[in-house]
DNA sequence: CTGATACTGATACTGAATATCATCATTGCA
DNA sequence: TGCAATGATGATATTCAGTATCAGTATCAG
């Protein structure tokens, strides 16, 4: 339930990431992605906020902002409609949302792909992409 | 891109159906269905707010809170991020959102729900819900 | 009819997210 | 290495959706 001590490779990675397109590597930044690489499970924006009192809070939802648009951080949709933010792996993935402990497994190999392409087409649509969230009970909820 | 005119049939069937469950049959609780009724594709409860000038903020987000909780209205999560609300025909169904016109059809005979049981299985998860939203475009808005 | 109570709506409030803008830090380039 | 050019920061003000309050009103069962 603790923050887990951000691996430094994988804010160097993202950072790197973001050079290449031209953003800066400044100290609030890193503190943003260090903060955001430490979560365990789906976090607000808030969240951060509070993870960051030294950083101000325009910059932490600009930085925030920047990793979702670059693809690094992905958006995760609760069950109430809530929404929250996730440290990504990069590519297609959906997530399997435990709704007992809140945590968000990645789902990669799922061909629902397939199936919606003809589902949509059946229906006269041209299918662009798609959202999926799945919820449940995690294994480590399920039998305690 | 207009309202349609609002079938008193499906408004009073909204009506008694509240009615069952003990909520009373009101003048401006109707003019909120009613305009629900008159969308024609998701709304938002600002949009609602704006068709209802004579009734109150606070009664309008009430009706449509009303409406999503017992059912009868269905939230629609756009591309973005943004959520949306539309008149539900009930039972669990998905949408085809088209990004160019906005209308959203219904999605019902597509059997996501086997295929994502067994992956989540797979993963030591219990599925108990999901959300799907299907992007692209409509028939209409791909051959114009 | 009538009383219990659900409902309404003007208003105030909350809280998330963004705009502003003077100041600062970073990076490419000389 | 030093120096502009400009991207980034953050305190503050602002916006805006959504909710709480609460006195007054409408509904409906009996």
């Amino acid at each position: 339930n603790h923050p887990r001590p951000p691996s430094a490779a994988v804010v160097d990675d993202i950072v790197r990431r973001l050079s290449r397109q031209g953003y800066r590597d400044t100290e609030p930044r890193r503190l943003v992605i260090n903060a955001v690489a430490a979560q365990r499970r789906p976090f607000t924006a808030e969240e951060l906020c509070a993870a960051l009192p030294c950083v101000g809070r325009a910059t932490v939802y600009r930085g925030l902002r920047l990793l979702v648009e670059t693809g690094q951080v992905c958006r995760v949709l609760l069950e109430d409609g809530e929404m929250r933010y996730q440290l990504s792996r990069g590519g297609h993935h959906h997530h399997l949302l435990c709704g007992a402990c809140g945590i968000a497994a990645d789902l990669d190999d799922c061909d629902v792909e397939g199936m919606l392409q003809n589902a949509a087409r059946a229906a006269g649509f041209q299918m662009n992409g798609h959202w999926l969230e799945v919820y449940g009970r995690c294994g480590d909820c399920v039998r305690p």
